[in-house]
DNA sequence: GTCTATATTCAGATAGAC
DNA sequence: GTCTATCTGAATATAGAC
């Protein structure tokens, strides 16, 4: 049950989620904020004691939501699930949560590089945790022998997410599904796109 | 031959540039731009109108300079080189113009989502024919028959400037070498790093 | 050309009415 | 809880001295 106090909050939240996506954190006013609350700028004080402090919760927001549908996108999974399949709903989930459900998390992704100091610093912990999943999910698909051994994976994971996180700046909804989207990223990482060689199809890799 | 009104001006640029990369367009003063040029803020407006009109000098110059250096990276190639290795040859010009002598385009890399809407919508004739440039590449490679036929040569485009802009978020000089993350990526983008197949090694394909 | 000084505008933050 | 009114500091931009 939500009080009235927690409805406004959530709406507060929302409203600087979705404007610091859009405009980034230092062009944005708090009255734009508010404005897209339904709200004055000086009401936010009642929730918030800054404006960097909502910042620091919208950052933490986004970058928990995306944590969370990672890791629940392997919890899915009925267990002896191949890496190639598991990989993929990781792709899967982190777009989704970017491009469909997130400006919370869209907003951590663009904004980030160019946030205080001292609220980046404290944000790493969160950031470390989900790189560390991830971290998880490539290195065990390389043990269990989807992945060369020869391959730098702490680069190709930099890659991937660098992939991933950059369709904040292009991808428009409608044109494009996620799902497939997230194949043809699979598709490039595991077998590449060049047609020398004649390509494993996806479905006999999960069974083998 | 450089009047010192030039060379004042380069450094007001150059200090621009360093400063927007770092803290993004909206939270640099133009007292910390003129701190960097070893001037006082009132002395900028000798040179420039206004911070916008800054920004869009600095903007420009980025997206001019990676584009002349991956044009020029396909220029030095011979005519018949292997689309393989042209394709290698951009990724390592915009990696090198993003991480060693570019805070122009890692600025503009990184600031252009947050950028005044007018601002944006006059760059983005550069920005055009910029991806122009990347989509020819692309297009004669699946036409000469490197690339496969399925694949959706835009979506590809927009994944591999993802992992390469990103870089400018992660990449610390001295770890590894730009000429590695070069291979690195074009391993992945060819070949893929699934190890089902046996994969021809990239000095096979140059020659085939 | 560059400085200092300052006008002006505006955003973050606070106080108190309702 | 939310508003209006206001304080305060800071940043863009200008003017004029040197």
């Amino acid at each position: 049950m939500q009080s009235k106090s927690d409805i406004s909050r959530a709406k507060i939240l929302d409203a600087a989620a979705l404007t610091f996506r859009q405009k980034g954190y230092a062009a944005t006013t708090l009255a734009e904020i508010a404005d897209a609350a339904q709200m004055k700028a000086g009401s936010l004080y009642y929730y918030f004691e800054s404006k960097e402090q909502l910042l620091e919760e919208v950052l933490d927001m986004g970058m928990h939501r995306v944590h969370e549908a990672v890791a629940e996108s392997q919890n899915r999974l009925p267990t002896g699930t191949s890496h190639e399949i598991r990989i993929k709903a990781a792709v899967e989930a982190h777009l989704t949560m970017l491009l469909k459900h997130g400006d919370y998390t869209s907003a951590n992704i663009r904004i980030f590089g160019q946030v205080p100091e001292d609220v980046r610093r404290r944000h790493l912990r969160l950031r470390n945790a989900y790189a560390a999943l991830w971290r998880g999910l490539l290195i065990r698909a390389q043990k269990a022998g989807t992945l060369r051994t020869d391959v730098d994976l702490a680069l190709i994971r930099m890659l991937l997410m660098g992939a991933l996180n950059w369709s904040v700046e292009w991808y428009k909804p409608g044109k494009k599904s996620i799902r497939a989207m997230a194949d043809h990223i699979c598709l490039m990482l595991f077998h590449g796109i060049g047609h020398e060689e004649p390509v494993q199809s996806p479905e006999d890799a999960a069974v083998s």
